[in-house]
DNA sequence: AAGAAGAACAACCGCAAGGTA
DNA sequence: GTACCTTGCGGTTGTTCTTCT
């Protein structure tokens, strides 16, 4: 993958990281803590560099990793990110609970970097991944795990291999990384995934949110919810203590109008009364507290809010 | 069913900034 | 002041996957 050496030294893994190796990592990192990247190799016992191990850590094996489709929410937010920020994909993720630079940045340039430079194609970039001979929009990834992955479930003869596959899996079901102190609530089947994870079936009756732009709800289960929440307040909290007075202002009412297209809310009240019952050491999250998209690109777009909210 | 083309994305690289001795 | 080390960022590329023909 990629060019050619960069640590340049012999001995050394490259390329599509095994579920052992991530294993190790997460593990050493657990024990340990981030930092010192240099030295974790040789201490972790990979062979790999600092800098790769790093980017695993950061890109896949963080447990507030949110993996899975860029919902239209999202979507719009990179987008008036970007408008504010141009190719600052730290920055832009910053304010993506759960969502990488590296998994922006392939997004813009694989989806919205297209849509951008094509404005004719307006609507849903998830919407336009593909045209088939008509024309018509074909989404490659409104399929479920089951059709789609299967080297996520059940590999072929010919592409058994250690290596791990880590596409996002856009997805019916959702990469979840071990918690010891958070229950695994649901009636969802799980397996243990090839990376050491678990991953769960949608509960029954979530299917719909499987359409491709599927994560309507940017929440896929109980624990994308407390980490995808949790980690947007956090974000505001660290970042600017303005931000109380957007989250007074605009956030409160989404609970209801940030229902999905169903109707749904985003949280049902199991979800809320486990997020209240010590999901989180640190978060109480009130109910009409829910994260919307719609709220914010609002305030991005507003004369004074975004410029001015997004400079560190 | 097989091959081609294009899309998606994981991983790598080089560079710069910040910290420390 | 500066040299070295560590970390983080953005750009790029190779591989795999999906869809089309």
């Amino acid at each position: 993958m990629g060019r050619s050496a960069c640590c340049a030294k012999e001995g050394l893994n490259r390329g599509a990281w095994t579920a052992h190796e991530d294993k190790v990592l997460s593990e050493y990192i657990k024990l340990h803590g981030e930092g010192r990247w240099r030295n974790l190799p040789k201490k972790a016992g990979l062979k790999r560099c600092g800098k790769s191990c790093r980017l695993r850590w950061l890109n896949y094996l963080r447990p507030d990793i949110k993996r899975g489709n860029i919902s239209p929410d999202e979507e719009e937010l990179i987008i008036r990110l970007h408008k504010l920020l141009g190719n600052r994909w730290s920055l832009i993720a910053g304010r993506l609970p759960g969502r990488t630079d590296n998994e922006i940045k392939n997004y813009w340039n694989t989806n919205l970097g297209k849509k951008i430079q094509d404005p004719q194609q307006q609507g849903s970039a998830s919407n336009l991944k593909h045209h088939n001979k008509n024309g018509e929009p074909v989404s490659k990834k409104a399929k479920t795990m089951e059709d789609m992955s299967p080297n996520m479930t059940s590999p072929s003869p010919s592409k058994v291999s250690p290596v791990v596959r880590t596409k996002a899996a856009k997805c019916t079901k959702v990469f979840i990384s071990p918690h010891p102190h958070k229950p695994l609530l649901g009636h969802q089947h799980c397996e243990e995934n090839n990376r050491g994870g678990l991953m769960f079936d949608r509960p029954a009756g979530d299917e719909h949110t499987n359409n491709g732009s599927s994560s309507l709800s940017p929440f896929s289960n109980i624990a994308d919810q407390e980490n995808s929440s949790s980690d947007f307040l956090v974000d505001f909290d660290m970042n600017e203590i303005s931000l109380a007075s957007l989250l007074n202002s605009d956030f409160p009412a989404i609970n209801c109008d940030n229902a999905d297209q169903n109707g749904d809310n985003i949280f049902s009240e199991e979800m809320l009364q486990h997020l209240n019952d010590g999901g989180h050491d640190c978060v109480q999250v009130q109910p009409n507290l829910v994260l919307n998209f719609h709220s914010l690109t609002s305030f991005l777009d507003g004369d004074q809010g975004g410029e001015e909210w997004l400079r560190e």
